[in-house]
DNA sequence: TCATCTAGCACGTTTGAAGAGT
DNA sequence: AACTCTTCAAACGTGCTAGATG
């Protein structure tokens, strides 16, 4: 892990930790506060969440072979992404629906990981829904700055995890730029894709682990604040307990508020008999048997008490109610066709709290799900369509997350049935990552990594979700990071550290202990303080699709990020397969497809109906968006890339990614975010992803007010500006960036590379259009034309700085996160209240320190240089705004330096 | 004029406190 | 005193709608 000895830097760091991290809610009993050591933070977890002892940690990494993910109710999920998922996104938040629910397994019991959920936009494209199809009108806004959801019970055991069904159910969604909530900040009528995060962390305060992303098609959907399309507000109305009272036997149905007007009108003082049907979805909470042997008995509910994923109703309740709609009965075909539906659960409502119990979802949710339990892997295809083949019925879709270390990827899903397999890569593993793990470079080539990890799922035809396999390394500890670096680093014990500086404790022993990780390396990251260790989250990007259709499912370890060779990044062929995902896949994807087409989307993916992205791809999409092409290459091979390419024409991109260097070097506090998983993914992948390594150590280019020098990162400060809400004030990024959708908010950065956290100073390239695009990006041509360097890869990975080398400013754009793929990794900042209070822990002093600003969540940058291999963190503060407790953390990457 | 967003509404669900019972 | 169960009201989640905004 991070220590604070390792960066001198971040000693001020440590002073103003408390100030930095802010919660915006209480944290959940179980989650730390933050502590000023890592005794204290030890003393703040419950004991459940400690870590486990030393010697059973040994075998954790073992434990881990591979991690897979299963979406659980998948078949509400393509219910919806056939007829083309919209979400409603308000200024004071609106929960996602269907719901985020996933099963996690291949965790070690022993070791405690962190889930976190991530969006991150499919395409830098506007949409419209016209003629009753979403179609392209323009380039993406400015991206917003990456907030992560946290689940409220992070850090967890792996035990934990795969007990019980996680939902994501609260996290919020918002279009207000200005949100202090901490809430994931969207644009509307843009097409996002959401991702789970699995990041192991010894506890808040350190991550560092292996980190694992998953990426399901199936989730991408539209946001709106208005629903656009009819067929989406029945499905949601049938499917959503909370809107019982709109379906048709409610009271507030059409056919009842009609009459209501009608009687008041004609008769104002009768009132109206209601005929209620019994058919609620929401009634038949209970779980379905699950047809499928394939889906797993286990029944959760879910805390919203909807059922989703229990087989059923929805379909049942669609129906029968929606009998006039087209979509419906087109679905209902389809769902027949499914012949599993158990998880039409989903649809319904709710789950009685009686099943809660035995569910045990993770967030509380009671909803019971059918869980299909396939483990079995999907071979990460990239196609992206898994859904289409997929029948709804399926449950769950696996998909293995794209080791580091790569599996293979077998370009075709096993079965375009349901079961998605992907593996994950796991960014981290790099020494965890087993022999296989070690994506070395090479293997990081995108193809290897990403693709290769991906697994299919032949295995199971009807695996109801899909799941994602992440490829582990498997024997290593998925804990130990694996950057070389850190376990040359010198790490304080974590008494030693203060949670406080460092924000960063490391434990080292810890760590050691662990897997025989190396202490440090395994987890480099770990920010303690919450610190956000600034995941940076690969981006989904390539996952996403780039075609907004349907990306397949994938995961994405970091590491896997890099790119998609994998190979068909560009067209994913079934549905259900998940492509894993990677961006690159979609990048090429998206470049084919038509904008409005959404047949395409359909047909590749999942079915989404979403027109694919005109893309970014190179190939050009008609769309302003800005031609991916560049984006790939930087991606890719970011390392090699020169600074210069990034360029931008607003900011000159080399600033960026000169300061970022800079910063790096100089461990500036402020930006530079080092991503744990990052880390341990440079150094899993060194060549493949080029990211990974330097990667970490970007910093975010100043802001754009920075002049052209870039300051050592101490001496930016960027403390202000940047929260994410300032985002709005970034106007170059939109323009340097137009068409990318996903322009960095400077605030945030969360989605940009810390060194890009000034919009001004992001070079539009670097950002590359979303992830989608960047998929897109990195369309397999490119790849092949340039291959990509190794290591340079991971572009997304901000990687671990640690693994390597000072990065020199003009291997910047070597970077992952400069790399158009980067654009995407969301920097993970600790959500407030994951962090330990820092009241409790931190000095008074410490929070005057902070701005006015509401609250920026703590953010943790890694330090390029080499020397420090992880380090610097930026702390942010988000506005404290206190929410149920039980909620969910956000991290906000784009918050505002500590320093 | 159109597309989009917002606030308020009504309905239903969820949550947690308060009270009663064991 | 501790625990469990029930009740109830407030808070919350939802989609709808009219109006505002650009």
């Amino acid at each position: 892990m991070l220590g604070v000895e390792m960066y001198p830097s971040l000693a001020l760091a440590a002073q103003r930790l408390g100030d930095c991290c802010y919660r915006d809610r209480e944290p959940p009993a179980h989650v730390p506060l933050y502590p000023t050591s890592c005794d204290m933070a030890a003393r703040s977890l419950p004991p459940h969440l400690l870590p486990p002892p030393p010697a059973k940690r040994d075998n954790f990494g073992k434990s881990e072979d591979v991690i897979k993910i299963e979406l659980e109710n998948v078949s509400l999920w393509k219910q919806f992404s056939t007829v083309g998922t919209e979400m409603i996104i308000t200024k004071k938040g609106r929960r996602m629906f269907p719901q985020l629910k996933v099963k996690v397994s291949g965790l070690n019991p022993s070791l405690r990981y962190i889930l976190l959920l991530d969006i991150i936009p499919v395409d830098s494209f506007r949409y419209r829904f016209q003629d009753d199809n979403w179609q392209v009108v323009g380039g993406a806004e400015a991206r917003l700055p990456d907030r992560v959801f946290i689940h409220p019970d992070s850090p967890a055991t792996g035990e934990h995890w795969q007990n019980r069904t996680i939902s994501f159910h609260r996290a919020k969604l918002t279009n207000n730029t200005l949100d202090g909530q901490g809430y994931i900040i969207l644009h509307s009528l843009h097409k996002y894709q959401a991702r789970v995060h699995v990041v192991e962390t010894r506890d808040v305060m350190m991550w560092g682990g292996a980190q694992h992303t998953f990426t399901f098609p199936e989730t991408q959907f539209i946001t709106v604040t208005a629903y656009q399309n009819n067929k989406i507000t029945e499905l949601k109305i049938n499917s959503n307990p909370f809107a019982k009272g709109f379906r048709e036997n409610g009271m507030n149905s059409k056919r009842q508020r009609e009459a209501r007007q009608k009687r008041k009108l004609t008769h104002p003082n009768q009132e109206e008999p209601l005929d209620i049907e019994s058919c609620d979805p929401c009634d038949s909470t209970e779980v379905l048997p699950q047809p499928m042997g394939l889906e797993s008995t286990t029944l959760s509910l879910s805390d919203s008490g909807f059922c989703s994923d229990v087989p059923s109703l929805p379909e049942q309740t669609v129906r029968q109610h929606s009998s006039g709609r087209d979509f419906l009965t087109s679905q209902m075909t389809q769902m027949s066709e499914m012949s599993e539906i158990p998880e039409s659960a989903e649809n319904q409502p709710q789950s009685t709290s009686n099943n809660e119990v035995n569910n045990g979802l993770l967030d509380g949710s009671n909803q019971m799900m059918g869980l299909s339990t396939y483990t079995t892997y999907a071979a990460p295809s990239i196609t992206p369509s898994s859904h289409l083949p997929v029948p709804l019925s399926e449950p769950t879709a696996l998909y293995s997350s794209l080791s580091s270390t790569q599996t293979d990827l077998p370009s075709s899903h096993s079965n375009a049935t349901s079961v998605q397999n992907y593996s994950s890569i796991a960014s981290s593993h790099y020494p965890t990552m087993d022999s296989s793990s070690p994506i070395t470079s090479s293997s990081t080539s995108p193809h290897d990594s990403t693709h290769t990890s991906m697994c299919h799922s032949s295995s199971s035809p009807h695996l109801p979700s899909s799941s994602y396999h992440p490829i582990l390394p498997p024997q290593e500890n998925p804990h130990t990071p694996t950057n070389p670096p850190f376990h040359s680093l010198p790490q304080p014990s974590c008494q030693s550290i203060n949670s406080c500086e460092s924000g960063l404790t490391v434990d080292t022993a810890q760590n050691q202990a662990i897997g025989g990780l190396a202490s440090s390396n395994s987890t480099p990251s770990a920010v303690q303080d919450s610190t956000p260790t600034a995941f940076p989250f690969p981006p989904v990007q390539s996952s996403n699709n780039p075609d907004s259709t349907t990306p397949p499912s994938q995961i994405l370890t970091q590491t896997a990020f890099p790119f998609p060779t994998v190979g068909h990044p560009n067209r994913q062929p079934d549905s259900n397969q998940v492509s894993t995902a990677f961006t690159f896949n979609s990048v090429s994807e998206s470049t084919s497809t038509p904008l409005n087409t959404p047949s395409d989307q359909d047909s590749n993916t999942t079915a989404f109906p979403f027109p694919s992205q005109p893309s970014n791809t190179n190939s050009s999409t008609s769309l302003p968006v800005q031609t991916i092409a560049p984006y790939s290459l930087q991606t890719s091979a970011t390392s090699h890339m020169n600074p210069s390419t990034y360029q931008n024409p607003t900011n000159s991109a080399p600033r960026s990614f000169a300061q970022m260097s800079l910063n790096s070097i100089n461990g500036a506090r402020s930006q530079v975010f080092t991503n744990p998983i990052a880390n341990s993914i440079s150094h899993v992948v060194p060549g493949s992803i080029s990211n990974s390594t330097p990667a970490s150590h970007i910093s975010y280019p100043l802001p754009a007010s920075i002049p052209s020098g870039p300051p050592p990162l101490q001496n930016v400060a960027i403390p202000n500006f940047a929260s994410s809400q300032v985002v709005p004030a970034l106007p170059n990024i939109s323009q340097v960036q137009p068409n990318m959708t996903q322009s960095f908010s400077t605030s945030t950065l969360s989605n940009i590379p810390p060194q890009f956290a000034n919009t001004s100073q992001v070079p539009s390239q670097c950002f590359a259009p979303m992830p989608t695009s960047t998929s897109s990006l990195l369309p397999h041509s490119a790849l092949q034309n340039h291959p990509i360097p190794p290591g340079s890869t991971h572009t997304q990975y901000p990687a671990t700085s640690t693994a390597y080398a000072p990065v020199a400013p003009s291997e910047i754009g070597s970077f992952p996160q400069l790399n158009a793929a980067a654009p995407y990794l969301t920097d993970v900042v600790l959500h407030p209240s994951l962090l330990p209070s820092l009241d409790n822990t931190l000095p008074s002093s410490a929070t005057s320190l902070y701005n006015p600003f509401p609250s920026y969540p703590l953010r943790l940058c890694q330090d390029p240089r080499s020397s420090f291999h992880l380090q610097l963190r930026h702390i942010y503060r988000q506005p404290q705004h206190v929410h149920a407790n039980s909620q969910g953390s956000y991290l906000d990457l784009a918050g505002r330096p500590a320093f």
